[in-house]
DNA sequence: GTATCTGCAAAACTTTTGCAGTACC
DNA sequence: GGTACTGCAAAAGTTTTGCAGATAC
C-alpha cells in the first residue's frame, strides 16, 4: 500500500488533492499496520515542517477518507479512535483494559458465535470493527 | 440486587455512606438490568428533588464503586460508557455503528474463538466487556 | 474533631463546526 | 473562475480536577 493508491482513490471520488491530503495520505499509507490514532497522525504531520496541516483539516481528511470507503476506525477503551485501512484483512482488535496496548487478531477463526449473535439479537455483525477488552500479557503477570 | 448490597460493600471499604451515594446506588440497584450511562444516571439523580448530586459526585461515586470491583464500565462506540454491575452474568455488547443502539448478548456459546484469541495475542480476555460493532436490523434494513 | 465527601466551576481531551480566505482543477 | 479545501478559533460532549466548605464517623 503506497500513499499514492490513497490519493488515486481520492481522486476517483472527484476529490481535490492537496498537500494535506498527501501528508495524511502518506502517514497513513506508511503506519497502516499499526493502529493508527488521529493524535498520531496529528502530530506528525505538524512535526513535518514541509506538510503543515491543521488539525480540522486531519480530521476532515480522515472523515473523506472514511466516505470514500478506504479507511475505517473504532473506538477501543477510553482514549481516541484507531484508524486502519478498510481493505485490511479483516481482523479484531484487543485492547487492554489495564494499560491501554492494542493487539491485532487475525479474523481466522470466526465462529459459529459470530453466526449466534447475528441470530439472537438481529444484529449484523461487522468483524472489523471489533474490540475485545482484556488484560494483556504484561498486566496478566502484574495482576498477580 | 439491592442498593443496600451496593452500599453495604461500600461501608466494608472503609467509605462513608452520603445522600448522594445511597442515590446512585439506588439507581444502579434498580436498573442494572439496562445499560445505564452516566448520562443517565446524573439526569436521574439530577431531576430527583429528594436526592440532588452534583456529576462530579456522581462520576466519583461511580469511580468508587469501580475500584470496590462493584462495577464495571465498557465503552460502546462514539458515546458515553455504558455501566454494569460487575458480578453480572458475563455477556456482551452489540452497538450499532449507524444509530448508536445497544444489545445484550448471553455468554451462551462463547466458543472456541476466545480461548483461540488467547493464544494468539497473550490477552487474557475479558468476556464481560465487549463490544462489537455491527448493524441493528433497523438500520440493515434501511441500508437497502 | 478530623478525614472524607460534596458542590461549584473550570479544565482536559477528543472531535466538530462556522467562517473568511486560499488553492485546486 | 468557481467550488472545494484550509486554517483559525471557538464549541460540543464526556469526564476529570482544584478548592473551599460541609458532613459522616
Amino acid at each position: 500500500m503506497t500513499s499514492d493508491t490513497l490519493i488515486d482513490a481520492l481522486r476517483d471520488q472527484g476529490l481535490r488533492i492537496t498537500a494535506a491530503r498527501r501528508a495524511v495520505c502518506s502517514i497513513i499509507a506508511e503506519r497502516h499496520s499499526e493502529h493508527i490514532t488521529a493524535a498520531m497522525i496529528l502530530e506528525t504531520v505538524q512535526s513535518d515542517p514541509d506538510a503543515k496541516a491543521d488539525q480540522s483539516t486531519v480530521y476532515r481528511t480522515l472523515d473523506a477518507l472514511e466516505t470514500a470507503g478506504l479507511l475505517a476506525h473504532s473506538h477501543l477503551g477510553h482514549g481516541p479512535a484507531i484508524y486502519h485501512l478498510a481493505d485490511d484483512a479483516a481482523h479484531q482488535h484487543v485492547v487492554c483494559s489495564n494499560c491501554g496496548k492494542t493487539a491485532a487478531v487475525p479474523a481466522s477463526s470466526l465462529p459459529s458465535w459470530l453466526a449466534d449473535l447475528q441470530e439472537a439479537t438481529g444484529f449484523t455483525v461487522d468483524p472489523s470493527h471489533f474490540a475485545v477488552d482484556g488484560l494483556c500479557p504484561d498486566c496478566t503477570s502484574t495482576a498477580t
